[in-house]
DNA sequence: ACAACATATCAGCGAGGAGTGATATGGCGC
DNA sequence: GCGCCATATCACTCCTCGCTGATATGTTGT
């Protein structure tokens, strides 16, 4: 079992908060859950997404640095997919604990409902 | 086997967003991971954390409202805990997740290092 | 080589949220 | 009741991040 470290300065903590905020973004959310399905060209996580190229771009630059998806070129189309089954575990997880608190999380009102 | 939409739109993304987003702020982590660990008032949680006093309050108020932690009253303080194992399985996921994708989270610099 | 498509990059704008400081509320002991 | 401790609330500032629009790079077929 983990123990967990509370001082925030933790390398730890830093490094756990960072990769929440990768997937603390409804347009990161909807392509990895794309991904999540089978791998896709950007212009298909364009049209699935209803987000913009550039946008999606930019979001695909930034999973891939973070290594959460890998590409492959395939002539003039760029692959994408998730780099590990754990991304499909986690998103399940949340899946799970917002079977519980999905109420509370749609009333806080701490953020903005999108 | 969940199956994932990809319409950024779509409810269930906006409510795993907004949830991603209670655990993508190293304060909340902190706090989080301290009551994983025992359940804590909250002039202990300053003490631990090291972030003020006001500040923790607030974090609390927002984890409370999204259901995340739970509280009670015990004379003059107010005992904090973690409404769900879940959490901490969450939590555990995150660092398996790290484990494979830690270095590349590091070098990501679309997020600041804190 | 050129046209067409696929993807990446960049600057700039706008909004949301985290932290602080001051202050308010609430319970406990004397 | 009064002072003290524990906690909550609020207004404000700063900074970060996401989106857009324009443009650059790259690849394929003819």
């Amino acid at each position: 079992m983990a123990q967990f470290v509370d001082d925030r300065k933790s390398a730890t903590i830093e490094r756990r908060a960072k990769l929440f905020r990768g997937f603390a973004d409804p347009s990161r959310l909807a392509i990895l859950g794309a991904l999540c399905n089978e791998p896709l060209a950007v212009h298909e996580l364009v049209e699935r997404t209803k987000l913009s190229q550039p946008n999606v771009s930019n979001h695909l630059r930034c999973l891939l640095e973070c290594g959460l998806v890998a590409s492959d070129r395939h002539g003039r189309f760029i692959r994408y997919r998730i780099s590990s089954p754990r991304i499909t575990v986690l998103l399940n997880d949340v899946d799970a604990l917002l079977d519980v608190v999905a109420e509370g999380v749609e009333a806080c009102d701490n953020y903005r409902e999108a």
